[in-house]
DNA sequence: TTACTAACGCAATGATCACTGCGAGACCTG
DNA sequence: CAGGTCTCGCAGTGATCATTGCGTTAGTAA
């Protein structure tokens, strides 16, 4: 165990060579998602990073598990949790940055391919924003005042989100995401 | 043209062979689709339904248009719009009946393919749900009420029902979704 | 610098997939 | 019942995929 980690977890080898196929790999599964003309598979994935298929095939198994991999470290402290001191600003601010991060065509093809790959990986772009969403709301009750559930809230916030960025072909537009915060909170 | 089209709209001979293989391999989809384990290709597809690979490749020619084939039969006509006299009571019965849709396992996993296979099939997906509940909100203005807007029920309801189901483990529950529409309506 | 370990590249194998003529069978029409 | 048309099954082909053993290279530690 290395007495200072570098701020990475890469495991086993963090730095050099290793480092570098992770990145690669994790580059070109991303491209390869926006271009949904051609098929996501281990061999394309490795030749577009410059790298052996054997080496895909080893260091993740299946297309699965490197798909739910990119994930978490693409919904892993991309959004920083705004706090300004109230709650409506704080949720309006959060809401309209999701809504910024889900319009983006990478991360939406990212977003369905999680979904229709399995079914762990589906909670892995849910988890981080639900927790980040309840550090607003606990913030808001350690001030003293009333705040929303965190289910109230996922339902009027994130469910509406992902909503329209998966099901629908209109992309969440930050001016709609603060809207959804008028509607959650009376007033 | 036939002279009178026999209520399905299954084109070219309707009746006979046809029919059955389409329903065969509808219904080798479906199975298939809840033994997550295994890959859903044509040739698996295929040998399930106990047809020949080659039928399948002709008549949908890829996995895509397969699942689009089974979305569109699956989600017309299942579930009735409710009709009451009280929007309320409406909106509470639809949003019960579609919990309850989306709590099947087998539908929650055609879902969740149909968002992974591509873009236009998501669509099929909600369309028809949106549809049916725009038909309620007119027929409450029809009788002189006010009502919430479109938009305004789905991020409302459909919405946080779809959310549930996709992106979280936990399926969305008949008590829960009439708690979704005492959330959207005043009062 | 040297030795050790882990990760990668290479080549080969069997399996599966996607696709295409061809002939036989089933279905609708007269 | 007879003719025409459409769909299906069959067999074969090339391509891609998933997997394995082995040698080499890169990174780590003494």
């Amino acid at each position: 165990m290395p007495a200072t980690t570098p701020a990475r977890r890469t495991d086993t080898r963090p730095g050099g060579r290793s480092a570098r196929v992770r990145a690669a790999v994790h580059q070109a599964v991303k491209e390869l998602l926006t271009e949904e003309a051609s098929e996501l598979t281990i061999p394309v994935v490795a030749t577009r990073a410059g790298v052996h298929p054997t080496t895909v095939y080893r260091r993740w198994g299946s297309v699965g598990e490197l798909l739910a991999d990119v994930a978490t470290s693409r919904f892993s402290g991309d959004i920083v949790v705004p706090d300004t001191g109230s709650l409506r600003a704080d949720l309006e601010r959060y809401a309209a940055d999701l809504a910024r991060d889900l319009s983006d065509p990478d991360t939406l093809a990212l977003v369905r391919a999680i979904v229709g790959a399995g079914g762990d990986g589906a909670s892995v772009c849910r988890g981080e924003r639900q927790r980040q969403l309840e550090a607003i709301l606990e913030r808001e009750q350690g001030r003293g005042h009333q705040a929303p559930t965190l289910e109230r809230a996922v339902d009027a916030l994130l469910a509406p989100l992902y909503y329209r960025a998966v099901f629908t072909d209109r992309s969440p537009t930050p001016e709609w995401a603060r809207t959804l915060v008028t509607h959650l909170l009376p007033g």
